[in-house]
DNA sequence: CGTAACTTAAACACTTTTCGTTAACTTTGC
DNA sequence: GCAAAGTTAACGAAAAGTGTTTAAGTTACG
């Protein structure tokens, strides 16, 4: 009831996969064999997406879907696509083109490669404007 | 692949509630108790709380314990705490005042109103001076 | 006061998750 | 090719979570 969603074992095996260790390394130092560390592994993974997931559910609650931008296209195109989108809506972006890519890359660092959106990006929006990427 | 934490049901409530409705009329509208939208509700919200203690758990993986920011704080004040906490540990913070402000508010927007903290801060940093907040 | 809104607790059936085993399979680096 | 690292599948037992109900308890407010 108290902690986070993932349990101690889940917790542990991260901490000391962080250090360094090999699955088997690990196995050995919590007395079980690699194949549960894989799962242990594998499940605290799983957690940690769902609790993503879970807050940007969180964010689209008071937000209204916007638009999607394909994977593959270039970053310095995404700005127009939105402002063309919001104007559709008649809502006001309240961001700039240069913040507006620098907060998608906050958001979604690992969906810009270089110049490149290298997944579907879902584009969510408030009535003041704010936006959130799913 | 599931999804996130919430359920079906969990997420139909939430929306519902956001939409100003009472428990009784969407007890009425999904055919159950009041005292069962009230559970269920409370369960969300237990999940949502659980989703952020996790993604904190991230963070703290290859993070250090900075210091807390109590509700309250002139948003102004911010960095010098921080700066002079991160001196204390000998590590150089990579933002400068302005943007770490700056940061301070894309990260937690619902904590900062106008000129102040509104909710207690838990400031994190890693070896690369780079700040997380909680 | 009284009523609508909300919270809480105990109990029950049900589903999902977790940790563990064994054994086979794939990937990676030398 | 070989060995170490990692992954996967099938299965079981224990633990945790979910949705309900009923009944009793607050809180907020005109």
């Amino acid at each position: 009831m108290k902690d986070g969603l993932l349990t101690e074992r889940q917790m542990e095996v991260l901490r000391y996969r962080k250090q360094g260790l090999t699955q088997q390394q690990i196995a050995d130092i919590i007395s079980t064999s690699k194949a549960n560390v894989c799962t242990i592994e594998k499940s605290a993974m799983e957690n940690i997406r769902r609790a993503k997931e879970t807050l940007e559910f969180l964010y689209t609650l008071d937000a209204t879907h916007l638009c999607t931008i394909p994977s593959g296209t270039d970053l310095f195109n995404v700005p127009s696509i939105i402002f063309g989108e919001a104007e559709k809506i008649n809502i006001k972006v309240k961001y700039d083109t240069i913040s507006l890519i620098n907060r998608l890359r906050e958001s979604r660092a690992q969906a810009c490669k270089a110049r490149v959106v290298c997944e579907d990006i879902i584009v969510y929006i408030t009535d003041q404007g704010e936006l959130y990427f799913g």
